[in-house]
DNA sequence: CACACATTGTGAAAAAAAGCACATTCAATC
DNA sequence: GATTGAATGTGCTTTTTTTCACAATGTGTG
């Protein structure tokens, strides 16, 4: 299980692993707060909702961090799979739209906690330009993004404007020489084919909730 | 395409296929707000960064809305999705939990155009509880929750506590009555298989952004 | 009212993902 | 240092989802 191993090229990772190795991550940080030296794929796969293959698969993908007949060892295990999604290191991003998603972010904790740390937030809205958030950030005119974001290198940007203001702020974003773009709106946003784009409704899952609602009476839980 | 065809429980439609008509409808509501009045899968799914057939396969899982030759009325396609989906009625709902997270939700108008109302908030936070938020709620003990949403008739609990008071605020919410949970926090929650949970961990998109970034370089916008 | 043209709806093929099942390998024990 | 027991890693199978490709069926036109 070298480290080179961890970060070579693998073949074809499918996108639904990448995303439940975040999903790992939860309960093997609770586990090795617990003092707990080791995990089974099949505690971790009950833990997450998951098959224990499934789990074992995943982690196939980018080496051998298991121990047969013993399981994982929590702390290793954390360990690696931070170096795969390159949580082992600092992100700065800057977010656009500070309005209550916006503020709720960046006051967070956890994301701090994983690495991705707000360095820059910036509002359309003059009246809130210059206002001084609890985070230490004070809110920035659209204007000085440029400048901004060339001296403190910001990996990634954040959009949580209202859906009307989602495609001016990508282009803010875009221009400014930010690569990869999180939008948090509703709104599709056309981008740079040379960059990096994901969207994340926070509505879509409560419409599902609903769908589901209506037809599985008395369903199961899912993952 | 009668609306009992709408409503028939269909032999097996896809989990994404639910996923992606919320999508559609998103820009249906910009297509009928501009004057549009029809539009075919192609345009429709260029909107969505999606696959032509995707999305005329998606509806005909549910129906026949389209007109050969033509496309579709948008008017009527956002009608049927809308009562697929049953967005064209109005859900209750209660929020636990009322950080920063969850006073953006409660705040938030998209939720209340699509017939999602949250109609009590609770707080475990005593300091918190009576405070007014700016949506016309008051903040609620957790004890009252069981008389409230019987009384009120909740159809759906969210949860926006802090990890750590994730699985308490879905017993509180099971034992009050709610079978529907939809939690926000990444804490795993155990609940009876007979409610259905749903979970959205705002922080995952995140982590897959930066494992993207790590390895393609001047990649490809995603859907 | 036939004809041209566009776009749907869908069966069949391909691709992607999940799950099974077991040989393999390691730890622990006697 | 063999033996037992447990859990991994993985080839293979099954299931799910996506995409292709085209016949079917509308509209609009002359
Ligand atoms: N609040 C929620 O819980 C929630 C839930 C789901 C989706 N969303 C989406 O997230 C987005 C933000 O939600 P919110 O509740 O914080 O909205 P909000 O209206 O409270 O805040 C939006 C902020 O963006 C600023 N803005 C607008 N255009 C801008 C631009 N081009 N550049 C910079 N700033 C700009 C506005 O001045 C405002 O301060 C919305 O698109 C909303 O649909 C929010
Ligand atoms: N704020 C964000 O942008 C963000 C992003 C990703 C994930 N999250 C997650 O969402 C959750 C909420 O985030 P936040 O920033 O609003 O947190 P927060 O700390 O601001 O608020 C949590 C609130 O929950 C209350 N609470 C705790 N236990 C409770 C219980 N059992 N019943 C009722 N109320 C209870 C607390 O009193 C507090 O008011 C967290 O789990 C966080 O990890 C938040």
């Amino acid at each position: 299980m070298a480290v080179s191993e961890i970060m070579s090229e693998s073949p074809k990772v499918p996108k639904p692993t990448i995303e439940r190795l975040a999903i790992y991550s939860r309960p093997l940080e609770d586990l090795l707060e617990a003092g707990s030296p080791v995990v089974s794929s099949e505690r971790l796969a009950i833990l997450c909702g998951v098959n224990p293959a499934q789990v074992r698969k995943d982690l196939a993908y980018f080496g051998e961090f298991g121990i047969r007949g013993l399981g994982y060892e929590v702390k290793e295990l954390l360990k690696a799979i931070r170096a795969i999604l390159a949580t082992d290191r600092r992100w700065s991003l800057c977010i656009l739209g500070m309005g209550n998603l916006g503020r709720a972010l960046v006051e967070n904790e956890n994301f701090k906690r994983r690495g991705y740390i707000f360095v820059a937030a910036f509002d359309a809205d003059n009246r809130k330009v210059g206002e001084r958030l609890a985070c230490g950030l004070t809110i920035e005119p659209v204007a000085g993004i440029k400048d901004i974001v060339s001296k403190l290198h910001v990996d990634i940007g954040v959009i949580t404007t209202s859906q009307k203001g989602a495609q001016r702020a990508a282009d803010l974003l875009i221009d400014a020489g930010v690569r990869s773009v999180l939008n948090f709106t509703p709104a599709q946003v056309r981008i740079s084919s040379s960059c990096f784009l994901e969207n994340e409704d926070i509505g879509l899952k409560l419409e599902n909730l609903a769908y589901h609602l209506t037809r599985i009476r008395g369903a199961r839980a899912t993952k």
